[in-house]
DNA sequence: CCTTGAACCTGTAGTGGCTACAGGATGCAT
DNA sequence: ATGCATCCTGTAGCCACTACAGGTTCAAGG
């Protein structure tokens, strides 16, 4: 019967963030046995699977837990799923588009700092308001 | 006399957030009147100033807080505000790659939802392990 | 059986960068 | 004097963890 640290390395969530994602309602905590330890059946496992996964495509916690909800649902919409992605996409194109503007900037700073000059150009672009 | 709340205007940084920033260390306090009031000269609003663009350019506060101590230096050479920078921008770059990939990634999930399934292939994908 | 060490438990605090609030004081205008 | 905006300090909360303290359980080895 796995317990937590078996499901830590089956989900690969560590078990401090096993224990977590309990107390913070984003899984279910499992049965226990006699003395209090967590055991864990391949449900369980495949819960944390799923929040892992959502995790690494960046989706917030409350997002992971609503496509959680959405996937025990057994007659879940495809349509839920996919307002949540398309959010979370829309999301990361923006984030994207603001790296950009900022790596331009950037570069501009770093050439400012080219000529290995004493007195910075970069700093004082930096402290203009 | 600026208090807290011009310095605030002045430089774009909440009143909360410059008095953070004091009990971080980020910034020197400033002079205070007999009742306790922050005083701002020139001086302060301009190190403001300079925390607020190096955060707006994406500088964690512990590298702000560096360039504005070579700010400060009054021989500080730019060799050392280019490796902050040049640190910061590859940091960006990393961080679009990265984002660029899960958007990759959330694309294909979208496009596994677009028939509007109602067993969503999308969730079967994510639950995989 | 005893010992040892790993893994388990709960609860708390800390990380980074804020942001909001409580409760009280100050300063200015009416 | 009153009212309101702004000031003060201290504390707590947000998000998503991560680490630790202090204690318990379990399994392997002698």
């Amino acid at each position: 019967m796995p317990s937590i640290g078996e499901a830590a390395r089956g989900s690969g969530i560590p078990v401090e963030t096993i224990r977590y994602y309990e107390r913070a309602g984003i899984v279910p905590g499992p049965p226990r046995t006699l003395s209090g330890h967590r055991v864990y059946d391949t449900a369980g496992i495949a819960r944390l699977c799923l929040i892992k996964r959502c995790r690494d495509l960046g989706f917030s916690l409350a997002e992971a837990r609503a496509l959680l909800a959405l996937s025990e649902n057994s007659d879940s919409p495809c349509r839920d799923v996919k307002v949540i992605a398309e959010g979370h996409l829309a999301e990361v194109g923006r984030k994207i588009g603001a790296l950009r503007d900022l790596e331009a900037a950037l570069g501009e700073l770093v050439r400012e700092c080219a000529e290995g000059n004493t007195a910075c150009p970069a700093l004082r672009t930096l402290a203009r308001p």
